[in-house]
DNA sequence: GTTGGTGCAAATGATTTGCAAAAGG
DNA sequence: CCTTTTGCAAATCATTTGCACCAAC
């Protein structure tokens, strides 16, 4: 099954119409390979098909995250940014000084989500976390 | 030594002048107990010095963010929250599907920071964290 | 006096929303 | 057909910025 299958199926098992837009959102997420912002979904879905508005791309990643089928990460630029959330999740440490962007596996918050469910009941959806903090070359330089 | 004695004399070993602006966006924090936001800071302040700007408010806050005396965090809400950053630090449940809030120990979050420092020599900045997901209430009735 | 800080007013800019037309099922 | 979805255009609204004046030190 293609991928462009695979969404479509989805959408309508879950009671979403299946439209071009849709799918073309989700495909350029999907193999970004990386963080876009609605901007930059609405660039790679144009390339393809040419008139589609930013509130569609809102629309339709609102939709996804409800489906978990993409995260929105506040990663401490002006806007947004989203993922296709397929697989193990990642996580990400940010230098607040120089910006640089490390990525961080599951593992470390695997107990986390463990304790929190099982103190509190309560379900993290700890798909894709930004950690803001001090890298190791600016801790240094801030010494110096 | 008072509350508006202390905050001023942080002000200025750090290099920053001492204004009743500055002391009463810090006083209102501190004494709030709970989270502000910029716009509820404003209306702490004007009540005690009716001529207060928001830009004001946010440029202080921002300043108190560098000295780690305030957090900002995103809570889910349609602006940033700030509180008072002292003591023990805490961090927040969020259920995205009924917004109750319960406070997170420190606790949780130690091993965490301890690990990604070890690991990466990246200094976390773990103070207030905002980790959304189902409370036990809703994820019984989602299942019902 | 200098420099930094404030109020004011205006700009910014990502995200949201109302609505009529178009398309999915 | 009936309902959902879309594009368009306009609105929203928290936050930021430029600047002239004022206050710390």
């Amino acid at each position: 099954m293609s991928c462009e299958q695979e969404t479509a199926t989805t959408l309508r098992e879950s009671g979403f119409r299946v439209t071009p837009q849709r799918l073309l959102v989700a495909s350029a997420l999907r193999h970004a390979g990386r963080h876009l912002s609605a901007a930059e979904i609405a660039e790679e879905v144009r390339a393809v098909y040419p008139v589609v508005d930013l509130s569609t791309v809102y629309r339709t990643v609102e939709m996804l995250k409800r489906l978990h089928l993409a995260t929105a990460t506040d990663m401490g630029g002006d806007d947004l940014l989203f993922e296709w959330s397929a697989g193990e999740a990642h996580h990400h440490l940010i230098c607040s000084s120089c910006r640089k962007m490390q990525v961080l596996d599951h593992a470390y918050l695997n107990s986390l989500a463990e304790e929190v469910g099982r103190d509190f009941g309560f379900e993290a959806d700890l798909q894709h976390f930004a950690i803001f903090g001090l890298c190791s070359d600016c801790r240094e330089g801030a010494q110096a």
